[in-house]
DNA sequence: CTGAAAGCGCTTACAG
DNA sequence: CTGAAAGCGCTTACAG
């Protein structure tokens, strides 16, 4: 900037107005200054402008998701990018891999550069560690699951209802025994999602027979074991629910390996790519991620516009699509 | 950090030093300091410190992608993350949706933030606006497809070598009605694979049928339409080559819809989840998504640490995964 | 080992 | 309408 306003022979005050699009620069004063720019491939450096700026505005956010290859995350990361884009905001993304530690690590790394806002799906069950961040002016939402020891903003699905609604339909179709699958238990949405399953259970008059609760499954061999123990139960499962996407996808490949995919009905939580060709096309709990993401932004936004209200938590609703695999018969 | 050190009673410069991990600093002063720090919640603003280091590292980088969402680009999203977490080095990331002004509104406001390096899928047709910004420091690469009317590092898959190989062997098994579809003509990638498919033709002695030929498919209904067309004509084919994910799947729906997809030969250039379980499984070529991501990474931080060697152009191999709907006979 | 002064690139607050 | 001075939060360069 001092070097513009020695060759447009001004102020540097007057190269800062043109730059900022003052209107009450002289018009000759403006030219000289915007043919010093171009000449010079000026830009303004926004991060020494936003330390100066009373406001202290970044015009960033950050993002501490599980994973950003996740494919339900990397579209609630694409969602919150559309909000934060419409507003001249830019996104730092990181992968916390449900590693607490490091979710700690990359947002505070995040606040040290003076993000606006966070948003959070949560691998740490103390968030705590944000308070002092928040009350230093940062904006804070979490999404997929809601934060602890904190009280903060949060987006949600309807796990549990959603999933009981889920298996009470395979109850009615006759269903008695039906198996559940989900990740590790200490996780929000696997407590919420098996939660449901037992809400439906009870609805339905049916006692819960811990052989076919598995949870815990953190890999794709974990779950290929699982379904092969429940179906050699002497007692096995007529039709299954299973907790999250990677669980599905495992599930199917066991089922087809066993011979049974044409028999035994699922559902599964998220809907995924391509469970429309699929023999037989796979029936599922739908998360409106879009409509998540966005959510989780215009919150983000709110606060960082001055919203001082108490915390709000948004649930959004999903949608069972029934595609043939949760409607086969006992 | 003024408030700490009037908080421990010693200059900002000791706190400096304290918060830098300079061993230089006496225990007792070093110890005041830190008790400070806890009692005031302080962290070091990252943003002014890079603004007077000596080295003016701002210890980020920005992504700018065609979409985030696209699982492809997600993967490529991680693996460049991986590599620059283990550097501590924090990640913009963006989508410019195929929208060349729109890549570089997002490059340029990545640099009006000092990112140390930008690595680019690039969606224009010109990328000399980069040239000054990489006069000035910023380290520069390109993944997927190379830059134009600028000499930068690029890593790229061996699209027309790859897909001649892979429409080679459906020729080699007896197929001489091929069909090759893509999306935007104007794309490296696509201008690439349609010339490994020409290459292909003319290895094994085959004329070209401009008919079968379908470019610029910019989304399903469009591969739909084509689809439909090529199977509408008096000499229909036996085999299809589809150019990327997105059109792989549009045709495969297609295909099934019209009852054909057991009798028709389909390789696609990208591997999908869930494709080995696909009716018939489904044969690809498959780019070797964090073998790019990383390769880009190591490329941009070798020019950040000062490589000024020529520009490199690195080429990663692809992986032909026969699965069945390939190898289906004419 | 410690600190006072200067300055990174910019904006604020104020005077002319 | 224009600019000189001060300062955002930090590090550099230097003196003690």
């Amino acid at each position: 900037m001092r070097e513009v306003a020695a060759l447009a022979d001004v102020s540097i005050k007057t190269v800062s107005r043109v730059v900022n699009g003052e209107r009450t620069v002289d018009a000759d004063l403006a030219r000289r200054v915007h043919e010093a720019i171009g000449m010079l491939g000026y830009r303004r450096d926004d991060s020494a402008s936003a330390l100066r700026r009373a406001d202290r505005v970044s015009s960033s956010i950050g993002l501490v998701f599980e994973d950003v290859a996740n494919p339900f995350l990397a579209y609630v990361h694409r969602a919150i990018e559309n909000v934060a884009r419409a507003r001249g905001v830019l996104t730092f993304a990181a992968s916390a891999d449900e590693r607490p530690e490091l979710e700690r690590e990359l947002a505070l790394a995040f606040c040290a550069r003076r993000i606006d806002g966070l948003i959070v799906v949560p691998a740490g069950t103390d968030h705590s560690y944000l308070a002092r961040e928040r009350d230093a002016g940062l904006a804070l939402v979490f999404v997929d699951r809601p934060p602890a020891f904190l009280d903060a903003d949060t987006v949600l699905s309807d796990n549990a209802q959603a999933t009981a609604n889920a298996v009470r339909g395979m109850a009615e179709r006759g269903h008695r025994r039906i198996g559940f699958l989900c990740d590790r238990a200490e996780l929000y949405t696997a407590q919420e999602r098996l939660q449901g399953y037992r809400d439906a259970l009870s609805a339905c008059r049916m006692a819960e027979d811990p052989a076919l609760v598995r949870a815990n499954l953190a890999n794709p061999a974990s779950v290929d074991a699982a379904v092969r123990e429940l179906f050699a139960l002497p007692e096995a499962p007529t039709a299954l629910f299973t907790g999250q996407n990677l669980i599905t996808t495992a599930t199917l490949h066991t089922l087809r390996a066993l011979g049974i995919h044409n028999s035994i009905a699922i559902i599964g939580f998220d809907d995924f790519e391509l469970a429309d060709l699929l023999d037989p096309p796979v029936s599922v709990v739908a998360q409106n991620v879009s409509e998540l993401g966005r959510t989780a932004a215009e919150l983000l936004f709110a606060r960082i516009d001055g919203d001082t209200s108490p915390s709000k938590r948004v649930v959004v609703p999903t949608t069972l699509i029934e595609r043939g695999s949760g409607e086969i018969a006992p």
